[in-house]
DNA sequence: ATCCGCTACTATGTGTTACTATGTAGTGGT
DNA sequence: ACCACTACATAGTAACACATAGTAGCGGAT
């Protein structure tokens, strides 16, 4: 229905992804479970592990290893302080575009 | 302070630009204008044209040039059918989108 | 024993987009 | 003559989501 929301998560997904870790620490299958869940049903593994990786590069989050009973290995991802401050810095973000888009919208 | 908007502005702005052609046929100076008042500040000319550019080749705008009296003539843009069809399904999305993120960020 | 499905991570390449930078050109004021 | 403002155009860049493919562990069914 409405078709390819891609060009829209640009800025967006990364944000989501920091939000999820900051509640609980997860890894990269469980992220792209909970995005589906949320309504992203398009959002696939890679994407979300090349955002986790970015995130690593940044050194917004921790990472630790540890086994599953249900497959290989799990990455787990925590936010560390850096990413703490970028996920508020985020938030700060979609709160002005989100703002003036409805402004846009109303407006008549 | 909420140092670089541009990659959460990308799949938004060109609704935007949809947007304000909706509401008054005009022009990319204009616009460009427009946006900057509306809070995008650092929206620049060059970056909607191009988005100007591609909706005509979408041909989602129908475009007539006209003489201005402070410069070099005016290449005005209105939406045609295909553009408001475009323009409602760009609101569906942002709607879609933005109701989750705000369920994402509410939720405790 | 073998295959399949699910879990879980990694890596390479592609298309789209906003932005940078630069150039052209018309108008009016000093 | 020069400059600021108006107005449009375009080649190149960086960042991002996504496509695609591969590796690998585990459990259940055939």
């Amino acid at each position: 229905m409405l078709d390819n929301l891609t060009e829209m998560l640009k800025g967006v997904l990364e944000g989501c992804v920091l939000e999820i870790i900051s509640r609980n620490e997860t890894y990269g299958y469980e992220i792209t479970r909970q995005l589906n869940a949320l309504g992203f049903a398009d959002v696939v593994e890679g994407t979300v592990y090349t955002i986790l990786i970015r995130l690593e590069k940044s050194q917004l989050v921790d990472t630790t290893k540890k086994p599953s009973d249900m497959g290989p290995p799990r990455k787990f991802f925590a936010l560390n302080d850096a990413g703490r401050e970028e996920l508020q810095k985020f938030w700060g973000k979609w709160e002005f575009v989100s703002s003036k888009m409805n402004e846009l919208k109303e407006r008549n």
